[in-house]
DNA sequence: TTTATTTACGTAAACGTTTGCAGCAAACCG
DNA sequence: CGGTTTGCTGCAAACGTTTACGTAAATAAA
């Protein structure tokens, strides 16, 4: 089984594999007729060129990478979703990689992917990420970078969100308008931006309807669900002037349901919930989960499209937009009036 | 901005190019003296093989492809969580395409990839497939493919699945166990033998209760879920005397939620539901779901292990064996008696 | 001492593709 | 008819890495 190459073909059909190459790649400066010829053995043999040859010579991969705390999770499913379609309509491959909010993974991955694997990187960062040498120093390997939900500040380039702060506002307006007066606000301790916006949207809004803030009411969480399980008793135990509470992520909401069915507190009766989710099956829960759901799919395929475009014209570093997709406001039984 | 490689490494150091790749290599051939410099002056300036060039000299890629229907799927999305880190701890990447269940797509993406930019597959077949000369066509390019959940029969390799045959003999003896005594099968109608499996287990289960088999309970789904609720919609307004509901896919198990919810029919007193489900969720659904849970982050896990051992011993094609891995039934209220 | 053997390094040829350059007809222009 | 253009093709050099082979010196064996 002799393999089938520029070579082979060439041999074949007595020419250069200078021809073979231009003709395939559909040359100008080749005739229609041997095109033709050139095509049908191709196809005949099912030539498929080597990725990897192609790679090396061009300096281009045709491979975008895409860096993200987990997949399990559905607004990173659902963004991954988009990224491909993106990709694929573009004629590029998309490397996958987890950190599972680890930092040194994180480095790890960046570092490698430097070896010219990819033409570009799409990432949301690890909660744990403080330090951005690395990220920036991709800009010394021209890999140009978009950032999608998670930002990082600290870098100049594109990046894709929704619009956290208004979201914490309404999400927090929207508790204020069914009747709560002590709403508790639940994030994961970390200094992401995007956790900052939500949290100032919600202090803002409590201010604008007059009611105190009151800092024992913010609660971080960590990456632990069991603890995160505990600490929510605990305020709440605390606390039973909570009549609200606003989750920053999905799994402190699901942790809130946990937490209420133990001690046997009523929602919406006793407390409502709102939280951040891409949860498909929030409208199923006990009771339906009101949510704010951001356009993963959306925010997957623009911040890939942002990026392709940079790719394509071999900008390695970008313009640093910050392009924002709205999140949209279901209101579901956990928190309705009454 | 020189170019950091090989060459460059070479030149700094005054020796030659083979010396500084043996030496990153930790070749034998090398003295410990020179190793030692060439991986102090490689660290300092950052250095990063060009994973292209190595791939086309030693013709191997270090990246396996993942090929499955959809990534917005718990299922999917755990199973991608277990190959990657296979994937990791064993120095691979993993490439991502996703088929829509288009069989196209799944033959566009296949022959893509006999360009040699993966070692190896890791695929779970789109429901359309009919036709497998393109995934036999693999072989030819010396490409081992594992397939994990959605396996192939046609075509003689390693396949990672869960029991289906006894999860669904369980399901229907749970749901019989627990009173029904009319109980309908949901399934997606497509020649993937993981459906049949699961329907065979219900037949079977339903023979050793005495139960007789009705071919009216079995409904064959679509792939559009609003076609799918007006089917469901349909079965049970047709057979009021369904008293028990087996879905053989998660969908369909939350599209018989709508339907119970839309006609009044109450779960588990008017009629019980049982589905196949990663949906972590299930627990907090109103009412909880019982569910067949497949492991499926071991199953990405296991299929990624025996593909890459595989690959690092050159073994083009694999035997054919079957690891099944167990599922686990969680009966949770939507079967619970009375 | 001579002859093997080992150690440490260099030379150069691959891997398959792309592309600048040159060549060489044929066609065109004055 | 000389000269220029145009259309098509081939030659050969890259891209960065790996590795078979060669070689020189150092060491061991005789």
């Amino acid at each position: 089984m002799t393999p089938v190459n520029l070579k082979s073909l060439a041999e074949e059909l007595n020419m250069s594999i200078a021809t073979v190459s231009r003709a395939l790649r559909d040359s100008h400066e080749v005739s229609e007729a041997t095109k033709t010829r050139v095509r049908a053995l191709a196809a005949a043999r099912h030539y498929e060129p080597n990725a990897y040859a192609s790679s090396l010579r061009r300096n281009i991969s045709k491979t975008i990478g895409v860096v993200i705390p987990k997949v399990a999770n559905h607004f990173f499913a659902l963004a991954i979703n988009g990224i491909e379609e993106a990709a694929r309509l573009a004629g590029y491959h998309v490397l996958i990689y987890l950190t599972h909010d680890d930092y040194a993974r994180e480095v790890s991955i960046v570092q490698h992917l430097k070896g010219g694997r990819v033409d570009g990187l799409l990432m949301s960062v690890a909660s744990g990420t403080e330090d951005f040498a690395h990220i920036k120093s991709l800009r010394e390997a021209n890999i140009p970078i978009v950032f999608f939900d998670r930002v990082c500040a600290e870098v100049a380039t594109a990046k894709v969100t929704t619009n956290d702060y208004e979201s914490g506002y309404q999400a927090t307006e929207h508790l204020i308008q069914a009747g709560c007066r002590h709403i508790a606000h639940l994030l994961i301790s970390n200094n992401l931006s995007i956790g900052q916006f939500r949290l100032q949207g919600y202090l803002d809004a409590l201010a604008a309807h007059g009611l105190p803030h009151d800092p024992d009411l913010i609660l971080h969480g960590v990456m632990d669900n069991q603890q995160n399980v505990g600490l929510i008793r605990e305020l709440l135990l605390r606390r039973p002037d909570i009549d609200g509470v606003f989750a920053s992520v999905e799994r402190l909401a699901i942790s809130t349901y946990h937490v209420c069915n133990e001690l046997g507190r009523r929602i919406p009766q006793d407390i409502k919930v709102i939280g951040f989710s891409n949860l498909e099956a929030a409208a199923l829960l006990d009771p339906p989960l009101s949510t704010i759901t951001q356009p993963a799919y959306d925010i997957g395929r623009e911040a890939a499209k942002i990026l392709l475009r940079a790719v394509e014209k071999k900008k390695a570093v970008l313009p640093s937009q910050s392009v924002v997709l709205e999140s949209t406001l279901f209101a579901r039984q956990s928190t309705a009036q009454g």
